[in-house]
DNA sequence: AGGTCGGCCTGGCAGC
DNA sequence: TGCTGCCAGGCCGACC
């Protein structure tokens, strides 16, 4: 499931590919992924505009188009976007075409580009911002700091977990407080940071804190580097697979041991999610309960 | 208002 | 073997 570290993945490799070409072609074949708007009226606000900017906000990939057009797209669970597929992948909801890039002298660049949107559970989404702050507004409701922003600091993380009496994991998975981090990038900075997912996330001392935000940054830096993670359906954009799930310390790697300590790696409900746990590392609040 | 839970969706798999 | 039903989970809206 794409979180940070995938849709970086994406951004990189396809902002080269179609930033300053103009989308000639664009077809939403599932009506869900343009809600509220219909396809069509989605297909022709984007037809014939060129992209400026292919950018990101947490899990959000954010295309920059002429004339003060955004699209903010969401991968969800089991989005990918696939250039130059063969044939018609299974499971397009979305093909894209692009022209030859402006003002370009290579082969490669006066090639047209297309792209497809493949998405399985079809929980991904397109959403249009039109004009001036639309993209700003809907980023500020939506999404807390980026990780790798300098005002992310165990101050911060200080800020947004005052007084909060739920799990450090839900506050973790809240979009509004850290943008980006998703359920196996929560597991992995716990892991790190040695803190147990559900210990209150208002109690966490400051040093805490601070371990916390250095497993965020790094849990995340290192999925960059490794080029995200391919549990089931994530791929790049050529259909090669990202390797981070082979670094894992402890999502979905219950029954085997800790690489820290050797202790036992199990798994538990924490936030309503499927959650991995050294419980050596991670000590556990008195009354957490273990299921599984 | 914070916290929790169900709905969306469908492939995959456990269990009969 | 083939069917049923449950699970996975990001995000949102409903409810306590």
């Amino acid at each position: 499931m794409p979180e940070l570290p995938e849709v970086e993945t994406i951004r990189r490799q396809l902002a080269p590919l179609v930033e300053s070409r103009a989308l000639l072609e664009v077809a939403i074949l599932d009506e869900r992924w343009s809600r509220p708007l219909h396809p069509r009226e989605l297909e022709e606000a984007l037809r014939g505009r060129t992209v400026e900017r292919l950018g990101r906000r947490g899990k959000y990939l954010l295309w920059g188009f002429s004339g003060d057009i955004h699209l903010a797209q969401h991968l969800r669970m089991t989005g990918s976007v696939l250039v130059d597929p063969d044939g018609e992948p299974p499971y397009t909801r979305v093909r894209m075409r692009f022209g030859a890039r402006r003002g370009a002298g290579a082969a490669g660049q006066r090639r047209q580009v297309s792209l497809v949107v493949t998405d399985p559970r079809r929980f991904g989404t397109g959403e249009l911002l039109v004009g001036g702050d639309a993209l700003e507004r809907f980023l500020d409701e939506r999404l807390g700091l980026e990780p790798f922003d300098e005002g992310f600091t165990s101050a911060y993380l200080r800020e947004i977990v005052r007084g909060r009496t739920a799990p450090i994991k839900a506050v973790l998975l809240d979009q509004r407080r850290v943008a980006g981090v998703g359920n196996i990038y929560a597991d992995e900075a716990l892991h790190r940071a040695g803190i147990h997912p559900l210990r209150p996330a208002g109690k966490l001392t400051g040093a805490q804190l601070e371990r916390l935000r250095e497993g965020i940054v790094g849990a995340l830096a290192a999925g960059i580097d490794a080029r995200g993670a391919s549990i089931d359906d994530f791929r790049h954009v050529d259909g090669v697979r990202g390797s981070f799930q082979d670094e894992f310390r402890v999502h979905l790697r219950a029954g085997e041991s800790c690489g820290v300590c050797g202790g036992p790696i199990v798994k538990i409900v924490a936030a309503g999610r499927g959650t991995y746990v050294c419980e050596r590392c991670q000590r556990p609040p008195r009354q957490a309960r273990r299921t599984r």
